[in-house]
Parts: C-alpha cells; sequence; structure tokens
DNA sequence: TATTGTTATACTCTATAACTATA
DNA sequence: TATAGTTATAGAGTATAACAATA
C-alpha cells in the first residue's frame, strides 16, 4: 500500500474518480520533479529555480529584464535577484544596461551559461523521456490531450 | 504565450511529446496545488502537511507511531515531530502511550481534530472535483489509467 | 506619483545529524 | 548496540514590504 492508495482512507470506491485521480497525479509528479531535482543537483550543482530561469533566457538572444522574468517565472521580484545574483556570480548570465532607461537592464544568457543550459537541458529531456517511457506515442498524445482540458479549465474557472 | 508554452522554447514541434507532456502536467498540478494551499489556508488556517497527517490518522482509530507517519508521509521524523507538536498545542491530535514500549507512543486524531478534518476533508474533495470538472467520468478514468503506467514505471525504475 | 530593481525579513518545508531515553 | 523520538541547525524556496534611483 503506498501513499497514494492511503490517503483518505483505503478504500478507493468511497473517494470520487477525482479524488483517486488527484492523488495519483502528485505522486507521479513528485516522482520526478524530486529526480529532475536530484539530477539538476548532482550532475550540475544547480537547483530547478535556477534552471528555470536559465530556460526562460534562452531563445531570447537579447535577454529579459527583471520584471519580464519575475512574471515569467511566476515568483516576486526579489527572489529573481537573488537567483540573478548567483547566476551571474558564477558567470552564467549578465546584467546589461538598457538605453533610455537607466532604472532597468537586460537578464542575458553568458557564452558560458548558453553553452552550460544546453547541455542541461538535454540531460534534463532525457530524465523525461524515461520518466513517461512507459507510455506509447498514442498515450502520450492522450495524456497531452486530457490534461490540455484540466489546465484550461482550471486557467478560466479563476485567477 | 504562457510559461508552459515558453519554457525550452516556443515551438512545440522542436521537443518530444514527453518534454511537452510534462511542462502541462506540472503547470496542471501547480494550479491545482497553489489553490488547494490557498484555501486550506484561508478556509481553515492550516497546511498542505498539516493536513496531510491529519488524512494519514482518519481511519487509524488507534492512531500511528511517529516513525509510521514518517514514512508514510515520506518526510523525515523530525519534522513529524514538528507538525504533531503544532496539532497537539491545537487539540486536533494527541500522544498516547503504547503499553510495553516506554520509547514510543501513538499519535491519534482528537475528537476536535476528527470533526475538523471531515469538514477539510470535504471541502477538499469539493475543490479537486471542481479542478477536473472539464473531463467526463470516461476520461478521468482514462487519465488515471494512463497516469497508473507512468506512477508504476517510476516506481520500478530506481527507489 | 509610478515604476524598476534591491534589500531585509520571515515563514514553510525539508534534510542531516547529534542527542536522550529506552529496548 | 539498536530503536523511538526530539532538538538543533541549515538551506531551498517563497512572500511581503520598505527602500533608492529613475521615469
Amino acid at each position: 500500500m503506498d501513499k497514494e492508495e492511503r490517503l483518505h482512507g483505503s478504500t478507493p470506491s468511497e473517494h470520487p474518480q477525482a479524488l483517486r485521480l488527484w492523488l495519483r497525479m502528485l505522486t507521479c509528479t513528485q516522482l520526478i520533479e524530486t529526480r529532475v531535482r536530484a539530477g539538476l543537483g548532482a550532475k550540475f550543482d544547480t537547483t530547478l529555480p535556477r534552471f528555470d530561469l536559465m530556460a526562460q533566457l534562452e531563445r531570447v538572444p537579447d535577454g529579459l529584464k527583471m520584471n519580464e522574468l519575475s512574471r515569467r517565472m511566476m515568483v516576486t521580484g526579489g527572489n529573481v535577484t537573488g537567483i540573478t545574483d548567483q547566476l551571474a556570480a558564477e558567470d552564467l548570465v549578465e546584467r546589461v544596461a538598457v538605453p533610455g532607461d537607466r532604472r532597468a537592464f537586460r537578464v542575458k544568457l553568458t557564452d558560458r551559461g548558453r553553452t552550460l543550459f544546453v547541455a542541461m537541458a538535454q540531460q534534463h529531456e532525457a530524465w523525461i523521456v524515461d520518466a513517461f517511457a512507459a507510455l506509447s506515442g498514442k498515450e502520450l498524445e492522450s495524456l497531452h490531450r486530457l490534461l490540455g482540458k484540466v489546465k484550461e479549465h482550471s486557467k478560466n474557472t479563476s485567477n
């Protein structure tokens, strides 16, 4: 009996499908996320938010302003400052002045940061592909479609 | 364009199905979990780990030992002590001596804790049912089955 | 006045490890 | 020695709010 089966009582039929589904989804997400976190730490000595910030900067050669990063990463500004400070200290990103607004600047990946990110993203992708290796292409597509409905409903319901 | 679509570049076809699926799954989980956390805080002034601990104790009238709670919640012992202390201070759980082993005791829901938990669980269930309201019964079943494969594979792969 | 970004602070959640009491 | 539980500490990760500089 694992955590999912125990939570809220052990007899699945006592609870609506949605609740059982949610517990299973949480378990899956946590299993995968825990492994990705551990892998990023062990192989690249980095964290998920740091990886996320670098991922935001990839494919934006001109970089992003702090407030854009904050909005996209869905965290508050102070945190972005902290993560950016760390990455800048390791020469993975740099702050570039914005002409015409001396308050702002753009954060960009350095060459070193870009090279490292490519390696990390490749490894990250391999972990994820492995995590879903039990599903066929058709099943991946089906799962993606179903979660799309959940996501849209969730975004429309509140926010 | 939302976070899922932006992460790792904006053209979905550049990335394997599995990666796109993972980003969508993460988004769904975070949207729902954020709401549940906020709801538990606003309506019951509690947190997810506290709710989880109480959920473990429900349907176990004799309670659980600390190390059993630790194992089931998948967190280390010190944390269980902390959460138990909080809940005990609010008279929601109690520590009961175990005859024959003076080192151990069982943690049980108090009557007050049980009453509160029933109310919380009911509200929690409503939030979850709502989160998946966009799916039909058949779709819920399908999603559950697909995630079952992912979960089993993940549990067998490592651990 | 409003905006950009930084700093200071605090809180939740988690892990590790040293410790006490008992087995 | 081993086990049950506690305590102390540290470190992610997050939020809020006061602040300085600039618009």
